[in-house]
DNA sequence: TAGATATTTAGATTTATATCTAAATATTAC
DNA sequence: GTAATATTTAGATATAAATCTAAATATCTA
């Protein structure tokens, strides 16, 4: 649901972790030890960015890797355009 | 702030005003008539939609105009087109 | 100016979100 | 199998958002 992609992108920590993902994929410590909160809350703002699918996750061994899905931004464009006559 | 525009946006009576005017400008009254919660309530939703510059709004007589404004629209699809390389 | 209409604001309540601590799960290495 | 590391889940609490009712403000008309 495109309410859930503006939800997941309206938080701020969220949007950096996007931010950070164009770099390349991270696992989740490297994304949490970025932020100043603790670990479970990084965890949870993951799981509403996969939620919206706007990342993919994976497991490799003992980590869990995050990274972009870019495609759910093209959804939210089309429906912008919309505006944009 | 981007992030205001997204929590405007994550909101489904927000965006459906949004999409009402498309068609064109209308006053709070008609706005209000659309949805089953209380003219206070879509007011509460104007004022966000307001605060983001989503919309404009103008007093005319006894009537308040609501009306898009697209340029915000468009900032976002600048945001939005950092993700897609 | 008084009454009617249109809209917003204030204050209360309910529901959702963000964060924390503590515990659970999964994987690796010994 | 036990310990160590990485990550998530559960449960609690604090903050924010959506909604309602009632009251306030602004404009128009008689």
């Amino acid at each position: 649901m495109i309410g859930d992609t503006f939800r997941a992108l309206s938080d701020k920590t969220r949007r950096e972790i996007l931010m950070m993902l164009r770099d390349g994929e991270m696992t989740a410590g490297e994304i949490a030890d970025k932020f100043a909160t603790r670990h479970a809350t990084v965890s949870h703002h993951l799981k509403i960015l996969k939620d919206a699918k706007l990342v993919f996750v994976e497991r490799k061994g003992q980590n869990i890797i995050y990274s972009l899905n870019t495609t759910v931004f093209q959804d939210i464009m089309a429906w912008l355009m919309k505006f944009n006559d």
